[in-house]
RNA sequence: CGGGGCGUAGCGCAGUCUGGUAGCGCACUACACUGGGGGUGUAGUGGUCGUGGGUUCAAAUCCCGCCGUCCCGACCA
């Protein structure tokens, strides 16, 4: 009796999902703006709109499939043994202050006062939030390991928001955050997280890749990212073709592709080379590859506190290599953010002027990367305008003070793991993990008590997903000419049954609210579009792929005269006409189980 | 933060060079027709031309400032 009024209710339901009541804000055309495949379907599918320049507003479409990504990651967290709490979006300078990042944080930071002229931040992560909660509630390592997570709007004043949600100001984001009494329970807690992010953007049909990550500002020591494959992604990736090596080409290594080959030295010569001061110019002007030249670099040194100093550091690189500003900013003695050196100063410590530049009688230190270190009768400045050598060798003309691996990644490099060879691909960065270690717990004083009763700073990991970003990365991955192909797990709707030409036959309107109700039953979210016949039928069939919903039944007096309706599949295209009374066990074995 | 572009109806754009009644397409409203692929026709609604100042008899148009916005780069959990 219970289970029937309940279908009763269902049936008697006024919130019935109606188009002709519905916010679908669909457009023919998409905005100037938009750059990126998700970022234009988003607007034309009528998902979001834009309030400011990375401010947007969710449409009733796009916050129901917001919600559904969000379910999954919630879903999957809870399964990894995560408790979920929710913190404040406003959090007090102080906080900042003690973990030292009230500082470090640039104009990225939002900040603000309140009445009392006391200092806030919108949060942009939680990590102080988190650890002031932790180091109060929790004393000893029998209560640990600890998990925590939320799913919160967050802040960042991006300089240059950009491609929609993909890049905005605000945002959605789970973050977690786990302590630990030793590291061998972060590492396990590491892992675990690695294995629920995975499955995560499994359920979510995602083509991605995890690999070795840089840690950035937030700290710490080992760190991976997820990574959707897509070419508007605004990272490169590095892989070997046999899946054993994968980093972010921020601190990727590798092995030279093409080696340094080994022939008789000559005797170097002094030539004029003019105005070709580039190692373009360089490499045409006297007939030979770039891998026969030598660039050199000059960049600002730290002194002992790190901050910047006015001794100057020359990098040394084959000429067909490029520099990696993480890798070398990470290098003692360089200050961090990297800094190239302006043209005067360095004409006042060398005498020379960039493009003349080379190691020979540079009284600097030489920092060299491996890609020179073989290097035999190469090219490079003479420290006179105008002036090159060549047939330079290190041990009779040159010399460097430091070798170091300063280069960018090139594609068909050798992996460093087995030298099979290196792909590099674009992707976005959907999810970061880290290995923190005791970084806040230290600056923010979170101990508890070991087995032997001595205090130990806890060990801290902490794991973030973009949700509002991923969900531009399924569109980015999953659409078609026609529009969004939503994987059925976030698709906003399930179903989308279409009245066409009902003016011509009441049973059109009767069957498709039927069938409306019945799939509410079945627990299938459909809507309905009933919009009169200002809306023709051709409007009907290309927003519904527009807008991407997986699966569709046209009801029209056309099959109706077979007793049957029409069912299209958005993925594959794929039609079937389906009887009136095969439709329960159509809508069990088709949408259900999808 | 450096370089570049753009700001004219809800959206996409023309008009700016060479100053002289603010236009086109889509959307929207009404009516008629049409009826399975973003229909057709007729008639309409909707604008301080981003903003402030200057030049001029007259400024969307020329000059100066500011603001917004997008792209490239730098930067960034």
């Amino acid at each position: 009796m219970a289970a029937f009024l309940l279908v009763e209710s269902f049936l008697q339901a006024k919130y019935v999902m109606k188009i002709s009541n519905y916010l679908l804000a669909t457009v023919k055309e998409s905005p100037a703006d938009a750059e990126i495949a998700s970022h234009k379907l988003m607007l034309r599918a009528g998902l979001i709109r834009k309030l400011a320049s990375g401010l947007y507003t969710w449409l009733p479409l796009g916050n129901r499939a917001l919600k559904k990504v969000e379910n999954i990651v919630r879903n999957e967290m809870d399964k990894s043994g995560a408790m979920e709490i929710c913190m404040p979006v406003v959090q007090p300078a102080e906080l900042w202050l003690e973990s030292d990042r009230w500082s470090q944080m640039g104009p990225e930071l939002f900040r603000l006062q309140d009445r009392n002229d006391r200092d806030f931040c919108l949060g942009p992560t939680h990590e102080e939030v988190i650890t002031d909660l932790v180091r109060k509630e929790y004393s000893s390592y029998r209560q640990l390991p600890a998990i925590f997570y939320q799913i919160q709007t967050k802040f960042r004043d991006e300089r240059r928001p950009r491609f929609g949600i993909m890049r905005s100001r605000e945002f959605i984001m789970k973050d977690a955050y786990s302590f630990h009494s030793d590291e061998e329970s972060l590492q396990e807690t590491y892992s675990i997280m690695h294995e629920t992010y995975s499955n995560i953007f499994s359920r979510l049909k995602l083509n991605f890749r995890s690999v070795a990550a840089d840690s950035g500002s937030i700290g710490g020591n080992t760190s991976h990212e997820f990574h959707v494959l897509a070419d508007a992604g605004e990272d490169e990736i590095v892989f070997s073709t046999d899946g054993k090596y994968a980093a972010n080409i921020e601190l990727a290594e590798a092995h030279l592709h093409t080696p340094n080959k080994k022939e008789e030295k000559r005797d170097s010569k002094l030539v004029d080379t003019g105005d070709a001061t580039s190692i373009d110019s360089i490499t045409k002007l006297l007939g030979i590859d770039a891998k026969k030249t030598l660039k050199t670099l000059i960049v600002h040194g730290e002194d002992k506190e790190g901050n910047i100093s006015n001794n100057l550091v020359a990098l040394l690189l084959r000429g067909d290599q490029e520099l990696n500003v993480t890798k070398t900013e990470k290098l003692k003695g360089i200050y961090s953010p990297l800094k190239f050196a302006s043209n005067q100063l360095i004409l006042k410590q060398t005498g020379s002027t960039i493009g003349s530049l080379g190691p020979k009688d540079l009284d600097i230190h030489k920092i060299a990367d491996f890609s020179v270190e073989g290097l035999c009768n190469f090219v490079c400045g003479a420290n006179m305008a105008g002036k090159h050598f060549t047939d330079m060798n290190w041990s009779e003309n040159c010399s460097y003070d430091q070798v170091a691996d300063l280069r960018m990644v090139q594609g068909n490099d050798k992996s460093i793991a087995d030298r099979s060879p290196i792909e590099i691909k674009r992707g976005i960065e959907v999810g970061h993990i880290f290995q923190l270690g005791a970084k806040y717990s230290e600056s923010m004083d979170a101990s508890i008590l070991d087995s032997n009763g001595k205090a130990t700073l806890m060990q801290m990991g902490c794991y973030g997903i973009g949700i509002t970003r991923l969900l531009a990365s399924c569109i980015e991955q999953n659409h078609d000419e026609k529009g969004i192909l939503w994987p059925s797990e976030i698709a906003p709707f399930r179903l989308i049954i279409l009245q066409i030409d009902a003016h011509k036959s009441a049973d059109v309107i009767s069957i498709s609210e039927s069938l409306y109700n019945k799939s509410l039953i079945f627990d299938i979210e459909s809507l309905l579009d009933d919009r009169d016949r200002k809306t023709s039928p051709g409007v009907k069939l290309t927003e519904s792929e527009l807008i991407g919903i997986p699966h569709r039944i046209v009801v029209s007096p056309r099959t109706l005269k077979e007793n049957a309706v029409e069912y299209t599949n958005r993925q594959t295209g794929a039609k079937t006409k389906v009887h009136i009374e095969d439709i329960e066990k159509f809508l069990k074995e088709t949408v259900c189980i999808d």
